[in-house]
DNA sequence: ATGCTACATCGACACCTATCTATATTGACA
DNA sequence: TGTCAATATAGATAGGTGTCGATGTAGCAT
Protein backbone atom coordinates (compact mmCIF):
# COMPACT_ATOMS: atom_id res chain seq x y z
CA UNK A 1 0.00 0.00 0.00
CA UNK A 2 2.87 2.24 0.41
CA UNK A 3 2.40 5.18 -2.28
CA UNK A 4 5.42 6.51 -3.83
CA UNK A 5 6.13 9.81 -2.16
CA UNK A 6 7.64 12.29 -3.91
CA UNK A 7 10.84 10.72 -5.06
CA UNK A 8 12.80 13.65 -4.62
CA UNK A 9 15.05 14.88 -7.53
CA UNK A 10 14.60 11.85 -9.39
CA UNK A 11 12.90 13.09 -12.48
CA UNK A 12 14.67 16.55 -12.63
CA UNK A 13 18.19 15.50 -11.85
CA UNK A 14 18.68 17.90 -8.62
CA UNK A 15 21.55 16.27 -6.26
CA UNK A 16 19.98 14.41 -3.47
CA UNK A 17 21.71 13.19 0.05
CA UNK A 18 21.55 9.57 -0.89
CA UNK A 19 24.49 7.08 -1.78
CA UNK A 20 23.40 4.74 -3.77
CA UNK A 21 22.80 1.12 -2.57
CA UNK A 22 25.49 -1.26 -3.55
CA UNK A 23 24.46 -4.37 -1.85
CA UNK A 24 21.45 -6.12 -0.97
CA UNK A 25 21.24 -5.69 3.19
CA UNK A 26 20.28 -7.97 6.02
CA UNK A 27 16.99 -9.23 5.78
CA UNK A 28 14.35 -8.10 8.87
CA UNK A 29 14.37 -11.97 9.71
CA UNK A 30 18.18 -12.44 9.65
CA UNK A 31 18.91 -9.35 11.63
CA UNK A 32 15.88 -10.34 14.52
CA UNK A 33 17.68 -14.03 14.40
CA UNK A 34 21.42 -12.36 15.05
CA UNK A 35 20.27 -9.99 17.30
CA UNK A 36 18.73 -12.62 19.85
CA UNK A 37 21.94 -14.80 19.72
CA UNK A 38 24.05 -11.46 20.56
CA UNK A 39 21.76 -10.31 23.36
CA UNK A 40 23.14 -13.89 25.18
CA UNK A 41 26.81 -12.67 24.83
CA UNK A 42 25.98 -9.11 25.55
CA UNK A 43 26.34 -9.42 29.64
CA UNK A 44 29.38 -9.39 31.16
CA UNK A 45 28.35 -11.97 33.60
CA UNK A 46 27.73 -14.35 30.82
CA UNK A 47 31.29 -13.07 28.91
CA UNK A 48 32.80 -14.26 32.27
CA UNK A 49 31.01 -17.63 32.37
CA UNK A 50 31.87 -18.56 29.00
CA UNK A 51 35.64 -17.36 29.38
CA UNK A 52 35.67 -19.62 32.41
CA UNK A 53 34.45 -22.88 30.57
CA UNK A 54 36.73 -21.96 27.86
CA UNK A 55 39.52 -21.74 30.41
CA UNK A 56 39.15 -24.86 31.62
CA UNK A 57 40.04 -28.56 30.42
CA UNK A 58 38.22 -29.71 28.03
CA UNK A 59 36.10 -26.49 27.84
CA UNK A 60 33.59 -28.29 30.23
CA UNK A 61 32.72 -26.79 33.74
CA UNK A 62 30.55 -27.50 36.96
CA UNK A 63 28.31 -24.88 38.05
CA UNK A 64 30.16 -25.21 41.19
CA UNK A 65 33.68 -23.57 39.68
CA UNK A 66 31.39 -20.52 38.22
CA UNK A 67 29.60 -19.44 40.69
CA UNK A 68 32.35 -18.39 43.23
CA UNK A 69 34.73 -16.26 40.56
CA UNK A 70 31.81 -14.77 38.78
CA UNK A 71 30.74 -13.57 42.06
CA UNK A 72 26.99 -13.38 41.71
CA UNK A 73 24.17 -15.95 43.77
CA UNK A 74 23.81 -19.60 42.61
CA UNK A 75 20.01 -19.14 40.67
CA UNK A 76 22.08 -15.94 39.28
CA UNK A 77 24.56 -18.44 37.33
CA UNK A 78 22.10 -20.69 37.14
CA UNK A 79 19.82 -18.09 34.79
CA UNK A 80 22.82 -16.89 33.04
CA UNK A 81 23.95 -20.66 32.03
CA UNK A 82 20.49 -21.27 31.01
CA UNK A 83 20.74 -18.29 28.49
CA UNK A 84 23.51 -19.46 27.39
CA UNK A 85 22.81 -23.00 26.68
CA UNK A 86 19.37 -21.70 24.75
CA UNK A 87 21.62 -19.30 22.66
CA UNK A 88 23.45 -22.48 21.43
CA UNK A 89 26.66 -21.40 22.79
CA UNK A 90 26.86 -24.24 25.84
CA UNK A 91 25.17 -27.61 26.39
CA UNK A 92 24.11 -29.19 29.53
CA UNK A 93 25.02 -32.43 30.98
CA UNK A 94 23.94 -34.05 34.29
CA UNK A 95 26.81 -36.30 35.43
CA UNK A 96 25.34 -37.34 38.95
CA UNK A 97 24.84 -34.42 41.56
CA UNK A 98 26.90 -32.53 39.54
CA UNK A 99 26.25 -30.71 35.95
CA UNK A 100 28.52 -30.09 33.55
CA UNK A 101 28.69 -27.12 30.91
CA UNK A 102 30.63 -27.21 28.01
CA UNK A 103 31.03 -24.67 25.18
CA UNK A 104 29.42 -25.78 21.85
CA UNK A 105 32.21 -26.26 19.66
CA UNK A 106 32.13 -23.29 16.66
CA UNK A 107 29.01 -21.50 18.03
CA UNK A 108 30.97 -18.15 18.13
CA UNK A 109 32.35 -18.28 14.85
CA UNK A 110 28.89 -18.97 12.74
CA UNK A 111 28.04 -16.00 14.99
CA UNK A 112 30.93 -13.95 14.38
CA UNK A 113 30.80 -15.31 10.21
CA UNK A 114 27.30 -13.42 10.41
CA UNK A 115 28.27 -10.41 11.20
CA UNK A 116 31.08 -10.45 9.19
CA UNK A 117 28.90 -11.43 6.15
CA UNK A 118 26.19 -8.47 6.44
CA UNK A 119 28.58 -5.61 8.01
CA UNK A 120 31.41 -5.41 6.02
CA UNK A 121 32.18 -4.19 2.82
CA UNK A 122 32.91 -6.48 0.04
CA UNK A 123 37.12 -5.26 -0.75
CA UNK B 1 37.38 -12.10 54.44
CA UNK B 2 36.54 -15.07 52.39
CA UNK B 3 37.21 -17.68 54.96
CA UNK B 4 38.24 -21.33 53.07
CA UNK B 5 34.99 -23.32 53.69
CA UNK B 6 35.73 -27.02 53.69
CA UNK B 7 37.76 -27.43 49.88
CA UNK B 8 36.00 -30.85 49.30
CA UNK B 9 37.97 -33.66 48.04
CA UNK B 10 41.38 -31.32 48.73
CA UNK B 11 43.02 -33.12 51.27
CA UNK B 12 41.44 -36.76 51.24
CA UNK B 13 42.09 -36.99 47.03
CA UNK B 14 38.89 -37.46 46.68
CA UNK B 15 36.95 -37.37 43.50
CA UNK B 16 35.79 -33.54 42.96
CA UNK B 17 33.29 -32.35 40.04
CA UNK B 18 35.53 -29.66 38.71
CA UNK B 19 37.81 -29.95 35.84
CA UNK B 20 41.37 -27.98 36.18
CA UNK B 21 41.51 -24.37 34.95
CA UNK B 22 44.51 -24.39 32.13
CA UNK B 23 44.56 -20.93 31.03
CA UNK B 24 43.42 -17.25 32.71
CA UNK B 25 39.57 -16.04 31.86
CA UNK B 26 38.55 -12.64 30.58
CA UNK B 27 38.74 -9.72 33.31
CA UNK B 28 35.93 -8.54 34.98
CA UNK B 29 36.57 -4.88 33.25
CA UNK B 30 37.17 -6.26 30.42
CA UNK B 31 33.88 -8.71 30.07
CA UNK B 32 32.14 -5.37 30.73
CA UNK B 33 33.64 -3.09 27.74
CA UNK B 34 32.81 -6.21 25.64
CA UNK B 35 29.46 -6.36 26.68
CA UNK B 36 29.00 -2.81 26.48
CA UNK B 37 29.95 -2.73 23.00
CA UNK B 38 28.19 -5.89 21.93
CA UNK B 39 24.88 -4.74 23.80
CA UNK B 40 25.18 -2.17 20.58
CA UNK B 41 25.17 -5.00 18.33
CA UNK B 42 22.51 -7.03 19.67
CA UNK B 43 19.88 -5.49 18.47
CA UNK B 44 17.65 -6.01 15.07
CA UNK B 45 16.66 -2.62 14.33
CA UNK B 46 20.62 -1.72 14.71
CA UNK B 47 22.00 -4.31 12.68
CA UNK B 48 19.87 -3.19 10.00
CA UNK B 49 21.06 -0.02 10.17
CA UNK B 50 24.43 -1.27 10.05
CA UNK B 51 23.62 -3.52 7.23
CA UNK B 52 21.70 -0.56 5.55
CA UNK B 53 24.63 1.75 5.72
CA UNK B 54 27.15 -1.26 4.67
CA UNK B 55 25.24 -1.78 1.98
CA UNK B 56 25.65 1.85 0.70
CA UNK B 57 28.40 3.08 -1.29
CA UNK B 58 31.36 4.04 0.49
CA UNK B 59 29.52 2.52 3.48
CA UNK B 60 27.88 5.84 4.07
CA UNK B 61 24.31 6.70 3.90
CA UNK B 62 22.06 9.83 5.20
CA UNK B 63 19.50 9.68 7.55
CA UNK B 64 16.54 9.92 4.91
CA UNK B 65 18.20 6.77 3.49
CA UNK B 66 18.07 4.78 6.74
CA UNK B 67 14.35 6.03 8.28
CA UNK B 68 11.86 4.41 5.59
CA UNK B 69 13.64 1.05 4.55
CA UNK B 70 13.97 0.07 8.66
CA UNK B 71 10.09 1.13 8.95
CA UNK B 72 10.44 3.57 12.46
CA UNK B 73 10.26 6.87 13.63
CA UNK B 74 12.68 9.32 12.46
CA UNK B 75 13.88 10.11 16.50
CA UNK B 76 13.93 6.34 17.54
CA UNK B 77 16.16 6.07 14.09
CA UNK B 78 18.16 9.08 15.61
CA UNK B 79 18.37 7.14 18.63
CA UNK B 80 19.79 4.14 17.27
CA UNK B 81 22.37 5.66 15.27
CA UNK B 82 23.32 7.60 18.15
CA UNK B 83 23.94 4.33 20.17
CA UNK B 84 25.80 3.04 17.18
CA UNK B 85 28.35 5.85 17.31
CA UNK B 86 28.97 5.65 21.33
CA UNK B 87 29.56 2.44 20.93
CA UNK B 88 32.57 3.32 18.52
CA UNK B 89 30.53 1.95 15.20
CA UNK B 90 30.05 4.53 13.12
CA UNK B 91 30.56 8.07 12.71
CA UNK B 92 28.63 11.20 12.24
CA UNK B 93 29.58 13.91 9.71
CA UNK B 94 27.16 16.84 8.98
CA UNK B 95 26.85 17.70 5.45
CA UNK B 96 24.45 21.14 4.82
CA UNK B 97 20.93 20.14 6.09
CA UNK B 98 21.58 16.30 5.92
CA UNK B 99 23.41 14.28 8.77
CA UNK B 100 26.03 11.17 7.01
CA UNK B 101 26.54 8.56 9.09
CA UNK B 102 29.97 6.28 7.91
CA UNK B 103 31.07 2.90 9.05
CA UNK B 104 34.07 2.40 11.39
CA UNK B 105 36.78 0.46 9.37
CA UNK B 106 37.29 -2.67 11.57
CA UNK B 107 35.69 -1.74 14.50
CA UNK B 108 33.39 -5.15 13.69
CA UNK B 109 36.93 -7.00 13.63
CA UNK B 110 38.03 -6.25 17.15
CA UNK B 111 35.05 -6.68 19.20
CA UNK B 112 34.86 -10.54 17.01
CA UNK B 113 39.19 -10.92 18.08
CA UNK B 114 38.46 -10.01 21.53
CA UNK B 115 35.60 -12.57 21.38
CA UNK B 116 37.80 -14.93 19.72
CA UNK B 117 40.60 -14.58 22.23
CA UNK B 118 38.58 -15.12 25.08
CA UNK B 119 36.20 -17.71 24.38
CA UNK B 120 37.86 -20.33 22.34
CA UNK B 121 40.47 -23.02 23.17
CA UNK B 122 43.85 -22.40 22.29
CA UNK B 123 44.18 -25.42 19.47
C1' DA C 1 14.58 -43.96 55.23
C1' DT C 2 16.78 -39.66 56.24
C1' DG C 3 19.53 -36.14 55.66
C1' DC C 4 22.84 -33.57 52.87
C1' DT C 5 24.44 -31.36 48.75
C1' DA C 6 24.12 -29.42 43.97
C1' DC C 7 21.33 -27.20 41.08
C1' DA C 8 16.85 -25.29 39.18
C1' DT C 9 12.61 -22.72 39.58
C1' DC C 10 9.59 -19.10 41.54
C1' DG C 11 8.22 -14.56 42.77
C1' DA C 12 9.46 -9.96 43.53
C1' DC C 13 11.77 -5.73 42.63
C1' DA C 14 14.67 -2.20 40.56
C1' DC C 15 16.58 -0.74 36.50
C1' DC C 16 17.20 -0.32 31.69
C1' DT C 17 15.54 0.24 26.90
C1' DA C 18 12.85 0.55 22.57
C1' DT C 19 9.35 3.07 20.95
C1' DC C 20 6.28 6.83 20.21
C1' DT C 21 4.53 11.94 19.90
C1' DA C 22 5.67 16.57 20.48
C1' DT C 23 9.02 20.05 20.25
C1' DA C 24 13.50 22.22 19.60
C1' DT C 25 17.53 23.10 16.64
C1' DT C 26 19.98 23.91 12.61
C1' DG C 27 20.89 25.01 7.90
C1' DA C 28 19.27 26.34 3.11
C1' DC C 29 16.73 29.35 0.42
C1' DA C 30 13.53 32.92 -1.16
C1' DT D 1 13.96 37.78 7.86
C1' DG D 2 10.92 34.18 7.59
C1' DT D 3 9.74 29.68 6.09
C1' DC D 4 10.68 24.98 5.10
C1' DA D 5 13.16 20.62 5.55
C1' DA D 6 16.35 17.44 8.04
C1' DT D 7 17.73 15.87 12.27
C1' DA D 8 18.10 15.86 17.36
C1' DT D 9 16.19 16.16 21.98
C1' DA D 10 12.61 15.72 25.60
C1' DG D 11 9.09 13.35 27.97
C1' DA D 12 6.19 9.41 28.54
C1' DT D 13 5.17 4.56 28.57
C1' DA D 14 5.26 -0.39 28.03
C1' DG D 15 7.96 -4.27 28.17
C1' DG D 16 12.30 -6.62 29.05
C1' DT D 17 16.14 -8.15 32.20
C1' DG D 18 19.50 -8.83 35.99
C1' DT D 19 19.46 -9.73 40.61
C1' DC D 20 18.13 -11.64 44.91
C1' DG D 21 15.97 -14.71 48.73
C1' DA D 22 13.02 -18.58 49.30
C1' DT D 23 11.76 -22.89 47.89
C1' DG D 24 11.57 -27.14 45.04
C1' DT D 25 14.00 -31.34 43.08
C1' DA D 26 17.14 -34.91 42.44
C1' DG D 27 20.97 -37.83 43.44
C1' DC D 28 24.44 -39.64 46.93
C1' DA D 29 25.76 -41.36 51.54
C1' DT D 30 25.14 -42.83 56.05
Amino acid sequence: MDLVLTPVGAAAGVAVCCTPLTAPSISEADALALATTLKALADPARLRLLSLIAAHEGHDACVCDLTEPVGLSQPTVSHHLKVLVDAGLLTREKRGVWVHYTLVPGALDVITSHLASHLTAAA
